[in-house]
DNA sequence: GTCTATAGTCCGATAGAC
DNA sequence: GTCTATCGGACTATAGAC
């Protein structure tokens, strides 16, 4: 036990999974390939597709990890808080997280274009996930539009920064994820 | 004269457009192939090079087709209406073009789906016609909030759907739609 | 102006050494 | 578990007939 190599920093496949997401920000969904993940992650071709076997099994990770890492962190926000959780504060929190992950970690968000961009199927899962969140801010004070604007422009501005669209100074987009957290507190309150 | 061929429905340029949309909207981005397009145009791949030498040639075509034609419609309803146009007629316009021209042709939107894909230097030139609008707009009564919030509303509606995350129905989007008509407005009056 | 044929490159995936 | 080497196929682009 003691004098036990030090862990790599960050295991294998996460490591390639953070590759897949950069090249996708960084360089367009159509240069994501195997030979550029792998390179890009400091693995071989061979090593990459240890973890992943095939292109489709390297999309489903990124999807996969995407959602999963946003409930994480969103219940993680809603469990600090400690009193029990209502609607609103889910609205709150999950709108927060989308909006504030985005600039400590440039790709998020780089799974689904890239799924869309190789396989529009792939989508069918996100739609549902999507849907289920609707169904279910549909039911705050605001009703169902409020809620379903409040998303969409969260979602206007994540895929416009995905997609190198975003004409915003850092200022500007403080101020309008400031305005975004006040409209989906809105929601709640009506 | 009288025996000639009747015209192509539409010039072999415009129907390979056509088709570079349609196979990004339906198969996504990374299937943007000088092949696919070919086939999808009814063209064989030596007609599609005479028109577009370079695939870049290609996505930049589609881009300035994309942006004269929103252009042009919003400049046709303005004409429409006669009277002189206010900032709040040119903001309220183009709302209206970008979510109407969607369900008429599903493709819209898809030439800077695939430029972010293949090549994010091509989004320069989509950011600075973005920031000019935002510019144009941020002068409104309702302020540089009200409008950014409302475009990028209209953005996440757009490419949600280009990108088939969209889990509205019919019904509901034709309320967000009006509800985000409703919003452009209220940028002018306050 | 549109076609076929093909050159040269890059892709996803396999096989097998270590 | 990670590597190198390599195959067959798909890609962009060129050359040249019609």
């Amino acid at each position: 036990m003691y004098f036990r190599q030090p862990m790599p920093l960050r295991p294998a496949r996460e490591r390639l999974l953070d590759a897949a997401e950069r090249v996708v920000a960084e360089s367009g969904a159509t240069h994501l390939t195997l030979d550029n993940v792998a390179k890009s992650a400091g693995v071989s071709k061979g090593g990459l597709l240890y973890h992943f076997p095939t292109k489709e099994a390297l999309l489903e990770g990124m999807l996969t990890r995407h959602f999963h890492d946003v409930d994480a962190e969103v219940n993680k926000r809603l469990a600090r808080r400690g009193r029990k959780t209502s609607r609103g504060d889910m609205l709150r929190e999950r709108v927060g997280v989308l909006l504030e992950m985005h600039p400590e970690r440039p790709a998020f968000g780089a799974a689904m274009v890239a799924a869309a961009a190789d396989n529009p199927g792939h989508m069918a899962m996100c739609r549902t996930q999507y849907r289920a969140l609707l169904d279910e801010f549909a039911r705050l004070p605001g009703g169902f539009e409020r809620a379903a604007l409040v998303l969409l422009a969260v979602q206007g501005l994540l895929l416009g920064e995905l997609l190198h669209l975003s004409p915003y100074t850092h200022e500007e987009r403080a101020r309008l994820v400031k305005a975004l957290q006040r409209a989906a507190d809105q929601c709640g309150g009506s």
